[in-house]
DNA sequence: TGTACATCAGTGAACGCGCGTTCACTGATGTAC
DNA sequence: TGTACATCAGTGAACGCGCGTTCACTGATGTAC
């Protein structure tokens, strides 16, 4: 039955929010249009009226799964404090609300133009923020913001991939020591 | 027709280096049992003769992986050459024969028990090889491997993802510089 | 050593299921008079 | 403002395709005498 324009904006948004957090805890092909309908409270015949495809609402659902972690980093005000949220036990359980380069980068790789587009625009803005904590020269803090992000990404990744609970804890706290200051 | 039981067991071998390659290339839901066995030189029937279901080739396949990681990993005698072999531009440029950490751990982390003890064991060891380079504490090298572990992951998946190749170089550049020494 | 038969690695067609997508339909919403 | 009709957001059945898996079959290999 119809709804009105108002309620179905909504809808809308609502798909692309459940996309955003689906996607990240399961990855693109773990899940279906299907159980992203169902997550934003719809049947999954009426998708074809909001996206063209499945490919077009991966795109904006990433698009908007970057902006959240950008919206979340800019809310701490010095190096150590992002390091820690990024790094804290909460983000590492949790998939579905958090960075989604961590979530993502490695699916993202062998997926389309669009969104590997969003991903790089999303890296360049992470940089620069990051680069902003440092002090000296553009081109040393730069650096040091490229090796900040890679490590950030590359002990979430493991942690979370680790099945044995006190080594991810290890490589949590050894990160959050190295990269924190 | 049957063929000996050597050139039976040399086939088998075959198929799980194929799996190892092409799911380092397009991740285990990008590849199926039909293109692992045409990679391998035969038919996708004769599969089952030798895995009891693509879950298990893949659990032996990702152990594979990372047996070769360890193993290519193993010829370097210093640090600042492990670094510089791991964020080659070619190692970026070849998942399929590069290491499976970088290219299945977020995967990974939504796979099944084998899969994850495969991956954990192998960080393990890439510790306690990473550590024997540094100097100090037994707390103080684990720590610092840790840290380039996740730096050269966070690195490569990050240099991978990203679509300006101006930026790629520029990523692996930087994390070179920090990790290799 | 040679022959006859059993075994079984590999083949290719087929099955069942899930997923992306389409479509006829419903009924509330929006609009024209 | 009220009525009549057109629109269109959402529903649920259906389609086509690919993928994991099964199976009857083939013919070379292995084995028993």
């Amino acid at each position: 039955m119809r709804v009105n324009r108002e309620k179905a904006a909504e809808n809308r948004e609502r798909i692309v929010e459940a996309a955003a957090r689906l996607f990240r805890e399961h990855g693109f092909d773990g899940v279906g249009v299907d159980a992203i309908m169902k997550e934003a409270g719809l049947t999954h015949g009426g998708f074809y009226g909001h996206f063209a495809s499945k490919e077009e609402l991966a795109t904006e659902a990433i698009t908007r799964a970057f902006a959240q972690g950008s919206e979340k980093l800019g809310h701490c005000s010095d190096l150590g404090g992002l390091v820690n949220a990024y790094l804290s036990d909460a983000h590492c359980a949790d998939r579905s609300e958090g960075c989604a380069l961590a979530a993502l980068s490695a699916d993202i790789a062998r997926e389309g133009k669009g969104v590997r587009r969003a991903l790089t625009e999303d890296v360049v803005q992470r940089l620069a923020r990051i680069a902003g904590f440092f002090k000296g020269a553009e081109t040393s803090r730069r650096k040091r913001a490229i090796a900040t992000l890679s490590g950030l990404v590359g002990a979430l990744t493991l942690a979370r991939a680790v099945d044995d609970p006190a080594l991810r804890k290890e490589i949590l706290v050894a990160a959050r020591g190295t990269f924190g200051a």
